[in-house]
DNA sequence: CAGGATCCGCAAAGATACTG
DNA sequence: CAGTATCTTTGCGGATCCTG
């Protein structure tokens, strides 16, 4: 005789999903790199204007070591560093294309 | 009051969308009503432990202020409030399930 | 019941300088 | 080029008390 299935979902997925991408920079960085497929530290840089290297580094760490993106060190001089989505970072796709899209729209009908 | 906080990546569409649902409880809300309809200011209170009332009051009024969620007042005693989605905080309905559906894959691949 | 008004703490982000 | 190291600041959220 089975026991009796336990429920386990001790926290909301949606709670997940956010605690992993709710970083103040991490959608437009991992939306970046869905686009663009591979990026440099300082590609990322000038993506956004405001940011600083700490705070892109520590977005980036933050991301890499939730597994949503990979980070390719070159043992060259200069140095040069790639990053890129994960496969778990790839499986966000259609999330952030419907981000980008319900942003569009939002533009389009909220004219500044 | 203070807004929240936002960033600036120069015509980047997912920025908008970041924005506007970027508070810490706000995909979460967005998530509650989306599945419940309609909810109470005490009955969302009771889905988060955790929240104070004066945050989650806040993240209600951001959301409203952004045209995301209507906030329906009956005049009577005891007040009576009711929150639900705007027909704009409808149209996040597929990214909200996406959201769930990716936080469900997550775990279900990543056993705690 | 659904908040408003204050005060507060702390992690997260910014500024700046330095380096392998 | 891609970061560290320090220091400072901010802003998001928490705790508590009060009220129509």
């Amino acid at each position: 005789m089975d026991k009796q299935q336990t429920i386990e979902c001790p926290v909301c997925p949606v709670e997940y999903t956010v605690n992993m991408v709710g970083g103040k920079y991490k959608l437009v960085i991992l939306h970046k790199l869905a686009i663009h497929g591979v990026k440099r530290f300082n590609e990322l840089r000038r993506e956004f204007p405001n940011i600083t290297q700490r705070t892109l580094t520590r977005q980036l760490r933050e991301l890499e070591s939730d597994g949503l993106i990979s980070r390719q060190v070159y043992s060259e001089i200069p140095p040069k560093v790639e990053y890129s989505l994960s496969e778990t970072g790839k499986s966000l796709y259609p999330i952030l294309l419907q981000i980008e899209n319900w942003g569009l729209n939002y533009i389009a009908n909220n004219p500044k």
